[in-house]
DNA sequence: CTTGACCTTCCAACGATGGGAAGCCCCATT
DNA sequence: AATGGGGCTTCCCATCGTTGGAAGGTCAAG
């Protein structure tokens, strides 16, 4: 199977499929006599736990992980649990942290006018912050590191 | 005030102060005889407006709308709402995908027993997600037909 | 005058993906 | 058999916002 079908059959682009071996997330593919790469049922089956993976939002090094313990026979279902657990609690993370921004825009759209006029409550936020609605950044966060020493 | 100071005054770390300049975000500061960047207090003024933008999640291409609009004083606030309520959109469909997300793993870590037995339904669903209809299987159509363009 | 903190520019990397060019390979249709 | 079109290969570049570092110039205190 060249690497279109395989991407075809697995929902992961063929940029994608060798991008994920050059940088050995997966194994590299077997080759034909042409340089063609060619991928088994099983190869497409990896691919496809690799998308779902991507699809629930875990990063390749999680990815890494999960296909560690796929593969491992004897894994304790505890290690996958963590690797999970992990994610999750990042995301929650970043969910809080994006509903902290919608909380104070939904404040700041309710309170302009949306017309003619050049006053904007939008404007004047951005310009200094009401301490109505402070936004306090989680002390960990990650996106936006204090650049103060 | 040097590149240094405005950049602890503001909040914006003196690397990203260079970088909104070259990209245009912001006009080119001063110079000294020296070749040193030199900032008035108005400048950082600016800065900490991008630096809020920022913390709100907006994109640096919105700041620089933002930012027009914020030195026109002959605006319509209508237009700023409309900056603001475009992005909020797009921040509460990024917080659904991931509460999606969240959702799923919830789930699937829920049911994991975390021990140290090797079966695992998180393993299990990366392998074969479960579907809403998982009887309904037509043999040769894919799953997933709509490979990420 | 030396030293150390600060500034300058330039280059690279991150994560995950897409786009595209140049050139080879395979298959089907003339 | 030749040809054409589509698929495959590698390689490089772009994204977005941010950080890191190297090489070298400037400033201020000791």
């Amino acid at each position: 199977m060249n690497i279109g079908q395989a991407a075809r059959a697995s929902g992961v682009s063929a940029k994608m499929i060798r991008y994920y071996e050059q940088t050995g997330l997966i194994p590299p593919a077997g080759r034909r006599d042409s340089g063609y790469r060619d991928y088994s049922s099983e190869d497409v089956h990896m691919l496809r736990f690799v998308r779902r993976a991507r699809d629930l939002g875990f990063s390749m090094a999680a990815i890494n992980e999960l296909l560690d313990l796929w593969r491992d026979r004897s894994r304790r279902s505890a290690d996958v649990k963590r690797v999970a657990t992990a994610h999750m609690i990042e995301l929650r993370e970043r969910i809080a942290h994006l509903n902290q921004m919608v909380t104070t825009l939904q404040t700041l759209v309710d309170c302009c006018s949306g017309d003619h006029r050049p006053d904007c409550p939008i404007l004047a936020d951005l310009e200094e912050p009401a301490e109505e609605h402070p936004r306090k950044r989680p002390s960990g966060a990650l996106q936006r590191p204090n650049p103060r020493p």
